[in-house]
DNA sequence: TCAGCAAAGGTCAGATATGGTCAAAAACTA
DNA sequence: TAGTTTTTGACCATATCTGACCTTTGCTGA
């Protein structure tokens, strides 16, 4: 008796994988219709199911237009990523901390020099100023710049 | 490729690489015949896709011999980042005008794709999700960025 | 000369098309 | 039964498209 997030969970993935390119671009009234539900309900689908920590990245637009992209990471053979999004960030993370697991990237290399500096330099506490949870925020800025390092390109 | 204003958007960026000179002239009736549309969608485009944060000039005149002139802005040293972070950004930028801001730095060779693709991705709505002023906060972590760009040792 | 017309392009508000959020109700599960 | 997950719906936000009306510029013929 599955419910039916799980079947639009598992719709999605299926299409995912027919589209061998990771990426998935659908509109979600269609997927409501399709599934005769009301559309939040696919929102709920996407915030429960399709997560970097599980490791996907949704994008979206509004308007005419809009879609839903859904894009199915490759965490094959670094799984190595998917650990740190699952437990080496957590729900927060401080400045400090931050920086070092930049460099920690780098040093794996997984980020250039470059790269590890000048992201540090945005997730800063100077810089997050004015956001109530900094680490709150640098820790879902974390989690999705880890999930797109799984992908080549999209 | 399911908005007429992202096909227009597409057609003018082809023209404007075509003609190497970074320049492009057209005329707003013949754009709009041509999409069989009705001309202010073309400002539609303009505004939206064409902004100076994106690294874009607008240009116009009315009346005979009218013209819409799209340009194409050369960074050519610090003082333009300077420009850039002073003019450009502002006190708040939106997810799109944030976007073409990450694409023009890499189009005149300041980020690369990767960085400017995985900066983007940490900069997007989605991922700045509990923030007060999203377009707040993306504008003080791109000026961030610029003027540690505008540093030689990066 | 200059009034008037033709030929551009500009503005803005409203209609249309999507997707997002949040909290309460309902359905499960332990 | 308590806690968690799922389902719904009312209300919100944003992107795009359209058309009515406005402004600027150049040309022409009295």
């Amino acid at each position: 008796m599955s419910s039916l997030s799980k079947e639009i969970e598992q719709y999605l993935k299926e299409l995912l994988s027919a589209a061998n390119s990771g990426v998935l671009e659908i509109q979600r009234n269609m997927l409501s219709e399709y599934f005769h539900c009301v559309p939040s309900q696919i929102n709920y689908v996407l915030s429960t199911r399709f997560t970097p920590a599980q490791g996907y990245l949704v994008e979206s637009r509004r308007g005419g237009g809009g879609y839903v992209r859904i894009v199915s990471l490759q965490l094959d053979d670094d799984d190595d990523l998917e650990t740190i999004i699952n437990t080496g960030i957590g729900q927060k993370i401080n400045e400090r901390n931050g920086e070092g697991l930049l460099d920690y990237l780098h040093r794996q290399g997984l980020l250039t020099a470059r790269e590890s500096r000048l992201i540090g330099i945005i997730l800063k506490d100077r810089v997050l100023g004015g956001v109530e949870s900094k680490d709150g925020q640098r820790a879902d800025m974390l989690k999705y710049l880890l999930a797109a390092l799984s992908l080549e390109d999209y």
